[in-house]
DNA sequence: ATATACTGTTGCAGAACCGTAACGAATTGG
DNA sequence: CCAATTCGTTACGGTTCTGCAACAGTATAT
């Protein structure tokens, strides 16, 4: 249970977009995110019709996200041997340490913030 | 002073992240929503100049994000009279009610989250 | 075996974004 | 007054994302 205020919540969004910007690396669109960070955080497995299905987009948009994120090692995919139509979505060790350090910079900030 | 676990920022910024991708409206980039939020929480005035060095961008990605963002509403631009090279960023009623609907948000999420 | 349903992917045209460079308008300085 | 500077915008070419439709491959049912 936690408190946090709006304006402090816009603050702290703030700054987090900020940080996103500035470093070099190319931004994730905000789908790309919301789909990396479903595949991290919810439990497996992932199937790109599932993630479509959860954040209301088409399945191409998936398959294209994880191309891009595959690229850049983020993801990746394993074709599922039970139903060899199933594609899963798997976690990398890039991914995890990616999404680590966002969480650390998100929870850095927020001590700075009032 | 808000403590925030690295664990409960990625949750927080998951769900965020989510309900932006779900809704209708278009998702805004992660530059712009930058710039958006600089503008409404930084103390004017705002030119393109400013944000491009805060940001840390070329000034065309904030022209282009003034085009678009202004299309949306969400943001206004006016020449300043005193200095007729610049151009002033101004807040709009509908970019306060966005953001503000967006701080109430994950605020709200923020009370969900463990 | 054949038809049907379901998976993820790809093709295509359109829109948006990017970075660099050039530009017109406005100001400043010699 | 004219050159140099500063501002924001636009032009260009290239890349990426989007939505929709068609697609090949796999599984299921008749």
């Amino acid at each position: 249970m936690l408190i946090l205020k709006p304006g402090q919540a816009l603050n702290l969004w703030h700054k987090a977009m900020l940080a996103q910007v500035r470093d070099d690396d190319p931004d994730l669109t905000t789908r790309q995110m919301a789909i990396l960070l479903t595949v991290y955080l919810d439990p497996p497995p992932h199937t790109v019709r599932g993630l479509a299905a959860q954040l209301d987009v088409t399945k191409p948009v998936i398959t294209r996200a994880l191309d891009t994120m595959g690229i850049m090692g983020l993801v990746a995919r394993r074709r599922d041997e039970r139903d060899r139509r199933n594609v899963l979505v798997q976690r990398t060790v890039d991914g995890a340490e990616y999404l680590q350090r966002l969480g650390d910079l998100i929870a850095d900030e927020a001590i700075e913030t009032t």
